[in-house]
DNA sequence: CTGAAAGCGCTTACAG
DNA sequence: CTGAAAGCGCTTACAG
């Protein structure tokens, strides 16, 4: 019955486009991208933006961001490519990069399978999306190789991402440096790495640099002793149940993790088989995730600080979006060792 | 000087059009695009759709979605609107929800501020992608509202959506009574309940179905020993430890948390301030987040199964997004108790 | 300051 | 089976 348009309800029906917004204000199409974008200021008169604002407020119109790509070849969309998104790390992260992102940009994630880098197809998509950004955390070499067009990109945690990559990257040297100085203070002289067995870079680097160090620092590493297990606690668990033994013959006293996960994993494996933590073994993690005061004894890891990496990972972003040249392509953000009782340290 | 086509070479500095590959073929950018799209079945001869499929694989042509999205006025993205990712819950049900998904849909992410639906705005834009549906974690009534256009939505852990919204939620009023069960069946008679203070449906369910299953039990619950905190440990063990003296004195010998990050606070505050879990004090969480087998002691925890809710809550949309009605609106999924040490129960 | 018009890349009736 | 053409909603030179 009622088919006419009521003047004061705006229609959820019918989607509201620009031309309806200029049919309504008397002005035309081009106007009024000019006031919905912003881009008023010193092109459209007084009387003709108002008369503008009010017909958009009136009809509810927004500007489709799916026409507004196309006219513009890109659009508003930072999309940030993460493989493990339960990762509370990333929260934080996150967390920073919207701060800086703002209004301005629009933050959407892509989640990979676990521990892969997008297959080709998903990137082609990706890209579909004429993305104004990409954030990509650890990428392969493949992944950036399979880009192929040049859209503005920040790689994070990525310590081997190529020279033309800029990327912003935890120093987990240091960290892993200052894990092996530790353990080397408190009088360990034989200690073990049980590392990640996916390969990301940043991994990889720990698990190096802790060796190197632990060597530096005259401390033995059997080769016994270096075992590795994926980023699960279960995993890791059985992983230390089945090494235990002969890690004990090797006559390690220490065990630095590549992960708190892994650690996680250790302490539950030697709570239930009886193996004292840290009068028969020390254990350190690395991430300092925020269970690593809740367990048992509290772990004593690697804080990486999340939050300014998404900081400053969406600064250089939106500087490449702009078109400036960053000044410095590799960020790298300092790490610290927060020592806990797993390693004997404070409680 | 170079400046010619190189023809082997796919040049990647511009976009592969629909129309290259028609010119490229010998045929019309309609005849692409129904190969391209799969719908060339009895309506491209054999030879055009070789031809065709030659090109789109010289070239590297793939459908740009921003172009296919404008002309059918809806995309293939599917959304799911979270607000606390770092939930470890989420990966699981991601998992799910990409497995049903398949390369039909492409899923994204739209992370809220901690704990908050979307602002209108955000709601706005995000519309403005035209996904092809949405799912969305715990939506406010506001959120629903705003939301107007009645694109394929499930809601997910949404016990309290409104009838005409599909949803896929836990059994917690199941999981909530489990609890209260075992207690009693351990001999408590009175106990109190750390709550979360987000008043999400979810939560409160928990609350009151613990609350009443309590009552029903004959077990007590002082006023005094219900309280809340933030979905932090820190902010569950400054809790804890600000009203412990208070709890003991009301006798209550239990407390169920709203989730187990809280428990995790309240073992973490227990453990630095003297008290014994379980003897002092029976402690149960909510969500078998996979630290609870690690804390100490390990806890005992409702578990949600996160896979299957990714699952259902996909194939639910799918069959909205392709128009069929949905048999049943609301999809309940039971829920576990795991009974560990924190309750006194199993090691 | 303003609007007509072209164009972004695609899909889909439509006429043949 | 095929292609010309309209149209999706917007932006941006361009001419006035």
């Amino acid at each position: 019955m009622n088919n006419a348009d009521s003047p004061n309800e705006p229609r959820p029906t019918r989607k509201v486009t620009a031309a309806m917004v200029a049919a309504h204000a008397g002005v035309s199409t081009a106007t009024v991208s000019l006031v919905a974008n912003g881009k008023s200021a010193g092109r459209v008169s007084k009387r003709n933006e108002e008369r503008v604002r009010e017909a958009i407020r009136e009809l509810g119109y927004y500007v489709d961001s799916i026409g507004s790509s196309l006219a513009r070849g890109v659009s508003s969309l930072v999309i940030l490519v993460a493989p493990d998104i339960s990762n509370p790390f990333f929260a934080k992260l996150i967390a920073g990069v919207r701060g800086v992102l703002g209004e301005d940009y629009q933050l959407l994630l892509s989640v990979t399978d676990a521990g892969l880098s997008p297959s080709a197809t998903e990137i082609r998509r990706l890209l579909g999306l004429r993305p104004a950004g990409l954030l990509v955390h650890a990428p392969t070499p493949l992944f950036l190789s399979e880009l192929s067009s040049p859209l503005p990109l920040i790689a994070l945690d990525a310590p081997d991402a190529p020279e033309n990559i800029p990327s912003v990257n935890f120093d987990v040297l240091q960290g892993a440096h200052d894990v092996a100085a530790h353990l080397a203070a408190q009088g360990h002289r034989r200690v073990g790495y049980l590392d990640a067995t996916t390969g990301t870079a940043t991994l990889r680097m720990r698990r190096e640099a802790f060796l190197s160090a632990a060597a530096q620092l005259g401390m033995q590493v059997p080769a016994v002793a270096v075992s590795s297990s994926t980023i699960e606690m279960g995993d890791a668990a059985a992983t230390f149940a089945a090494h235990w033994e002969e890690w004990k013959e090797s006559g390690i006293t220490a065990l630095a993790c590549a992960t708190d996960t892994h650690a996680y994993g250790v302490l539950q494996a030697a709570s239930t088989t009886g193996v004292q933590i840290p009068q028969d073994l020390a254990v350190t993690g690395f991430d300092d995730l925020p269970f690593s005061t809740a367990s048992h004894p509290s772990l004593t890891s690697v804080r990486l600080d999340a939050h300014s990496v998404g900081v400053q990972a969406a600064q250089a972003l939106r500087q490449l979006i702009d078109g400036t040249p960053l000044k410095e392509s590799k960020l790298q953000l300092s790490s610290q060792l927060i020592v806990r009782a797993s390693s004997g340290g404070t409680q």
